[in-house]
DNA sequence: AAAATGTATTTTATCCATAAAAGACCAAAT
DNA sequence: ATTTGGTCTTTTATGGATAAAATACATTTT
């Protein structure tokens, strides 16, 4: 079979939400004017017009295009249909990853795996290959895959490296000069966790998110691809750990958030020393809660 | 097309050299052992035992396998039948990335790759993926990669990471007792150092297999998958590199030689700073030299 | 001439068919 | 009872076919 047209389903519906943002009558633009907007081809972009003309949301005719009616639910394509199969493929996996039950060292078939996820062979191969350098699995040529999992030494040789890379980094960010683009990113931050306690959402939703960002912001103050990367690793592999991990969530998720905060403020006052305190102890309750919640 | 016989083929090599060392009328065993000793399935072992029994070199009845001849030249398989796919792909396409010409920010397609380095194109996808976290190149979704390349600043910034790492493996190989599986690993390293500088091999054809060994043995220390994994990234980046700017290859290996011996001896005579420094100053040249061979 | 559209070509994503290799099962032999 | 070999099933590797999406080129309109 050939490729799906998720992009051409996800394109109708990024128009459909700008020209809900128009009156009946009014002219689209250029076909070129739309493909830059929605963030597609032409092809794409005429494919789309094509599929509202039929619709009746618009007119086309040459290089005449007019919004015929403002559009209605109906018209759009479900979410689950537009979301990017890659997206949807990683966190099927990942989230079998996490709340699996086999032991360390159990055997994987991408068949059976592919059957489980209801994800194309390929797609599993391509995921299983993708975490492979990370340790998560190991493959025999010609043979099948083994899991190793998300174990307690795998949490602590990562938190080994975490520990070694943030240490440099945040040296990085206390070498920044006041003003800098650091500087405002931790500004910025320390909006956004004075914010998100103050909400004082029982579920703390968005901590995750927040807390990746944070550590993010700081592995990026050093300014090199390698520490990037490692810090998106361990953000996608402890974030899908604690959504099956969610015991004592709240109050460690308060209590890391007023160790940022601590960070943060050390930082932009200049106090050099109570900033690499702040942050190695937080690591240090980082790598403490992490290891309490792993299993194997 | 199915997936190719090379698994048969080197097989068949490896049954050969088996039975090379057999004097003819001698048993050859059950299929069970042969596949454990050939390390293939029983399957492959029964087709490369009918192959070799059409080939007249052993007799096949039931039970009874016996060697007839020994085998010569004509009865293996060429070596380039042999190698592993993988192996070859990974080699044609890290020589294509390390030669080429291509400024960063080229656009690849995958269909070009596949026609100049005559790989499939799901091969050239596989490496272009595996290649894709250390940011040598980027994807767009449905679109064309983008070459980064091997850049002054890739490798600064892959510098920046392994002292980072090598810095604190070093510690944990001071850290190791005497006779340790470590320092034994080091006293070998030494002999292996010493040989290769008494064979005054103008060439050096194996001092980048030894540099890597030597890198990889201090990163073992650790204990740290991450660490491994990165050390072996740098090993294969590194190597196909300089097998494309061999200038003043000679001098710089044998410099590297003896810094790297440098810093054996402080560890295994227990002189700790010593190490610590030597190691440290080995790292200062190795920098500077492959910085100093980086075109872009 | 510049910009927009119409048309054709190229490239990517996805599934399928096929043969190799691995693995499972059972009967026969020691 | 355990090992060995014969047979069958499952799984993996690999190229090809096909439609989606991107891109290039030609044509028309302003």
């Amino acid at each position: 079979m050939s490729r799906s047209n998720q992009m051409f389903k996800a394109t109708v519906n990024v128009a459909l939400s700008h020209v809900a943002r128009m009156v009946p009558g009014a002219d689209l633009g250029s076909e070129a004017t739309l493909a830059r907007d929605w963030q597609a081809s032409r092809t794409t972009v005429r494919n789309v017009l094509t599929h509202l003309a039929g619709a009746g949301v618009i007119l086309w005719e040459g290089r005449c295009k007019r919004l015929l009616r403002v559009p209605v639910a109906s018209d759009y394509f479900p979410q689950t249909d537009v979301e990017s199969t890659e997206d949807q493929a990683e966190q099927r996996f990942l989230e079998w990853m996490m709340r699996c039950e086999l032991p360390p060292g159990s055997v994987l078939h991408e068949s059976d795996l592919s059957r489980q996820l209801s994800l194309s062979v390929g797609v599993v191969r391509a995921l299983l290959q993708r975490f492979q350098p990370m340790g998560l699995f190991e493959k025999n040529p010609n043979k099948h895959w083994v899991l190793h999992g998300f174990t307690r030494r795998f949490a602590a040789e990562m938190f080994a490296m975490r520990r070694l890379i943030e240490t440099d980094a945040i040296s990085a960010v206390l070498g920044a000069a006041q003003g800098s683009v650091v500087m405002q990113e931790m500004a910025h931050m320390e909006r956004l966790h004075i914010a998100l306690l103050a909400r004082d959402d029982p579920a703390m939703a968005e901590f995750p998110a927040l807390d990746s960002q944070f550590h993010r912001c700081i592995c990026r103050a050093a300014d090199n691809r390698f520490f990037d990367e490692f810090s998106q690793r361990i953000s996608v592999i402890v974030h899908y750990h604690y959504q099956w991990n969610k015991r004592d969530e709240v109050a460690r998720n308060r209590a890391a958030l007023h160790e940022h905060l601590a960070v943060i403020r050390a930082v932009l006052e200049g106090r050099k020393e109570d900033a690499r305190q702040a942050f190695a102890a937080h690591l240090d309750t980082a790598r403490a809660t992490l290891m309490a919640s792993v299993s194997w």
